[in-house]
DNA sequence: CCGGGTTAGTGTCATTGCAACAATAAATAT
DNA sequence: ATATTTATTGTTGCAATGACACTAACCCGG
């Protein structure tokens, strides 16, 4: 029942008629204070001319994150960054060719890292505002899209997320900013400040900010702390991260 | 990138070699008010008379949930219960006659609605209490189930889905017992009543249980609610439900 | 019929977390 | 200087929670 069920002499991997897979994956990052989504543009049929969420084929000798994490840099020329599997799309028919699997990723680059190439494969590479990305995708990239956002905003009140779309010097007001900018509200100020303070994941830099007020207090991210009793929480509604289910 | 590239003419699905997939799903359910799993042992090499999570191919037709499905009705008899997809394994080596990509599911039965049917394809099928589950599983199959385990809990946590483990009606204590039993650590009654109560997701139904001693109010889950606002917390405590990453 | 055992269910209260919002601090622009 | 802008800290009241003590309803044995 498990796996497959031949013995090493009967096995032969061509009886069975197998589907594809792809790795796909959904990358934010931080421009102009805003989210922004990298899409491709595709070059050939099916969709073609459509934008899409970059992905590619999982090799035969790759676990599905290295594929995810080559692919990206094959995109990108980004590495090293926050990624985690989202979750895997597999309707019958979500591509007209044959069957495709499609395991979706998650991640998020520093809005000081990014070095964005343009791929040979495609017509075209580029950031969009998540507000202002463009509708329908290809396949069912805009379902992808949705599950991702969702499971972005879902981690965010609980792990330290927020910090992986900061470039490695911050104030608390730019981390307050993503915080509003995802979860679509305002935050109080003060509250913030002593949350974040508290939270002891902040590690002073001493640099400061000019500008046109008060000089910025400059902070770092303690990767050490954080990954531990870490949990924010900014409001009671909970949003599903997985998909049909989960909230989770 | 995204997806195959080929046009309607020039694709041959035999020109890449392919992975092959699985679905395998963990099912829980409680049996003497105690958290059991499902688990059948292998007839076959590799891992033969191994324990193992049920599984097998996701036919060509099929959506994954309706393969993950199947493959529960085929092993269990039992339908229509809650079921949804946990994370999907992929690691090059998990099996030695070739590469399998497992897209593991998470399923909840109902105690008064065990079934059992043994299968054809394997030795024995048996429910293991959790705590006493055999170990080394076949494949990778400890590690599923340990990130089942992380999920189940983890959701306790902000979901109903410990009304989906009991019987159609139910008393509040022993709802307490499986939230003490999932998350390993004693409840206050008096606490947990008060939140039940206020959460408007019990519907009393009249009835009394006699036991021992003061006999006890029997309740019914409300469907139409608990699916919105719904918030369990027992602990600060976050466990990531997924896997690297997350919790969610 | 009375008192002890057992399981079910309620009340009380002090502590904590958090949100609203007010106040102060440190710079720049005119 | 004084207004303006942005940063940071204080105060306060409410609501959720946890610890724990208490009452309720049944059985049973004398």
């Amino acid at each position: 029942m498990t796996d497959l069920e031949e013995t090493a002499e009967t096995y032969d991997p061509s009886r069975y008629e197998r589907p594809s897979i792809t790795v796909d994956v959904v990358i934010f990052t931080l421009i102009d204070r805003e989210l922004h989504v990298l899409l491709v543009r595709r070059k050939r049929w099916p969709y073609e001319g459509y934008w899409a969420i970059p992905g590619g084929f999982v090799q035969m000798h790759e676990s599905l994150e290295d594929a995810a994490r080559r692919e990206l840099e094959e995109e990108t020329g980004v590495r090293d960054i926050y990624i985690e599997q989202l979750y895997t799309f597999g309707d019958p028919d979500r591509d007209p060719r044959t069957r495709v699997i499609s395991v979706a990723y998650f991640a998020l680059v520093r809005a000081d890292r990014q070095r964005l190439r343009v791929s040979e494969e495609s017509l075209d590479v580029r950031w969009f505002p998540v507000r202002a990305a463009p509708s329908p995708l290809a396949f069912d990239h805009d379902r992808i899209l949705a599950t991702a956002l969702a499971r972005l905003r879902s981690k965010l009140e609980y792990t330290t997320l927020a910090f992986e779309l900061l470039p490695e010097v911050f104030s608390i007001l730019e981390l307050k900013h993503i915080y509003e900018q995802i979860f679509g509200e305002k935050l109080d100020k003060g509250n913030f400040y002593r949350k974040m303070r508290d939270a002891g994941v902040l590690e002073e830099t001493g640099l400061l900010r000019e500008g046109r007020g008060r000089p910025t207090r400059l902070y770092r991210f303690r990767r050490d702390r954080g990954d531990g009793q870490f949990v924010f929480r900014w409001r009671e509604a909970r949003v599903d991260t997985g998909e049909s289910q989960e909230r989770g």
